[in-house]
RNA sequence: GGCCCCUUCGUCUAGCGGUCCAGGACGUCGCCCUCUCACGGCGAAAACACGGGUUCGAGUCCCGUAGGGGUCACCA
């Protein structure tokens, strides 16, 4: 509990560098944030840390905003660019120059790689020993110089984390870290205290990984006598064996998660919540619901692993309570269709997505309706269709081409008489009947299927499979 | 290796000293529903890492051990 901001109201912010795509635990430190400041009533701010010039892309940039878009994680104002700020970075650094609180280093590459080299020689840690320290070490002419931090060196600093709870470091492990390169650009640990400060952010909601930073972090701040902002530090997202997350398994961009993956947002961000936070056996969980939950202090404290399966499983309920016109909206362009197409698609959807926890599953479940005459029929439906089957078929073809009405209701009447007329259960006509109409064993109920495909098109896939007359 | 953090079913978690022979969800298995596949319903197996304390009493507090993770740049 931080006195010096908590009067102050809640600011957070999401602040990714865009040198690769908005990864899956980014989106989750965003969503914190975001909640967080929904939560109390603040303000989400946006910023682009580009500070990396040669890494920074504009694809990356992009990649970040529309993957924020996707999952409805708007930020308050336009989104900042930390490039913008480095004449205001490099200010402070001389401020904390004029203060004392830093120094020119005149230390070559060489030098300082020696001193590492030397250190992991003798098996200790290596720390920073720069002889500028001392005031009254004269500079060296035609030597660039960075601009260090003198860092506390005794005594120790404590964060009362939200998350993590309390964390104490001893100030003799922080070194005279860099804040001004050569260069003159400022380094991330001074860029990210300027601009939080400079943007009023009251809440650090980050990955674990920052924690030994806010340390650095917070000697930079109490160097300038400024506000203390409250820190939170959630554990990091692990891969299904534990592992970090790579590639293999969810590292891709959020993108990949709605092309590829054919995920809803809502689904994501339902996932992304309960990984980490919980409240209470609450599972399905909605963004207003989660707003009015959401706090810190029920953020878990060791990491978790992504788990595919629940991820699906969610997205499933969410595909079944979305509204069918939005779905069909989304599926159509995975399969190419016309809008009169689309209109069957819309149709088809209750039943389509009942049984399908993507939206690939939901396409493919729905790649019947649009096959051209004459089917291909797949192993397991092909295999059904039997000399006796097809003439089953045929009964079948002719019960239904002298059906009057072709609602399923009048379907189910009229197989259910077919099926009894021969002597078979029902699911011994249906079989054939759905590998005749689907090319394949599984679809949605039969009945629906006839009346989802409309007569011609039904006798015709019919007629494509039955046994010739005579 | 130094420093920091973490540790309840396979996984995500509930639990904030007694109501826990540990609850929910996903996954797994079985049964029901049934024209297939799903959905849905019912049920089962499945966990407090280990060892010491503190306490009348510990999953819950403390200390070790083990295991896991993070971090040690003129990257962010």
């Amino acid at each position: 509990m931080s006195a010096s901001s908590s009067s102050r109201p809640v600011v957070t912010r999401f602040a990714p560098s865009p040198t690769g795509y908005l990864h899956i635990g980014g989106a989750r430190t965003a969503l914190f944030n975001w909640l967080f400041a929904k939560h109390h009533g603040g303000k989400f701010l946006l910023r682009i840390e580009d500070t990396d010039r040669a890494r920074s892309t504009k694809e990356a940039i992009d990649a970040i905003l529309d993957g924020m878009n996707w999952l409805g994680l708007d930020w308050d104002g336009h989104e900042y660019y930390q490039s913008q700020f480095w004449s205001r970075h490099a200010e402070i650094a001389h401020r904390l120059l004029e203060r004392g609180a830093a120094y020119r280093c005149y230390m070559t590459q060489e030098e300082l790689a020696d001193e590492r080299a030397k250190a992991k020689a003798e098996r200790r840690p290596f720390r920073v020993n720069s002889p500028w320290r001392e005031a009254s070490m004269p500079p060296r002419e035609g030597v660039d110089y960075v601009i260090r931090l003198k860092a506390p060196g005794e005594g120790e600093t404590v964060i009362d984390d939200q998350v993590q709870g309390r964390v104490i470091v001893q100030n003799a492990e922080i070194d005279d870290f860099i804040l001004l390169r050569s260069d003159g650009t400022p380094t991330y640990m001074l860029a990210v205290v300027v601009d939080d400060h400079d943007m009023g952010v009251t809440h650090v909601i980050r990955g674990d990984d920052h924690l030994n930073n806010a340390f650095r972090q917070l000697a930079i701040i109490r160097a300038m006598d400024w506000p203390e902002p409250t820190y939170a530090h959630v554990p990091l997202i692990h891969g299904p064996d534990g592992a970090k997350l790579s590639k293999r398994h969810g590292a891709m961009g959020i993108d990949a998660y709605r092309d590829e993956l054919g995920l809803l947002p809502e689904a994501v961000v339902n996932y992304l919540l309960r990984l980490g936070w919980g409240h209470g056996d609450d599972e399905i969980i909605s963004r207003d619901q989660a707003i009015a939950w959401f706090d810190l202090p029920q953020v878990g404290k060791s990491p978790s692993r992504f788990d595919f399966k629940k991820l699906e499983n969610l997205n499933g309920h969410y595909i079944r309570e979305a509204d069918d016109q939005r779905l069909a909206s989304l599926v159509a362009p995975r399969l190419g269709l016309s809008e009169a197409q689309k209109l069957l698609l819309v149709e088809a959807m209750p039943e389509l997505k009942a049984r399908s926890q993507t939206l690939i599953q939901l396409a493919n479940g729905a790649r019947f309706l649009f096959a051209r005459r004459p089917l291909e029929l797949d192993e397991t439906a092909a295999a059904l269709l039997t000399t006796e089957t097809r003439q089953l078929l045929r009964v079948a073809h002719d019960r239904l081409d002298a059906l009057a009405d072709w609602d399923s209701a009048s379907l189910e009447a009229a197989i259910r008489e077919v099926a009894e007329g021969s002597g078979v259960k029902l699911g011994k006509l249906a079989q054939p009947l759905r590998a005749a109409l689907t090319g394949s064993t599984t679809s949605p109920g039969i009945f629906e299927v006839l009346a989802l495909l409309g007569k011609g098109e039904s006798l015709a896939r019919i007629a494509d499979q039955m046994e010739p007359n005579e």
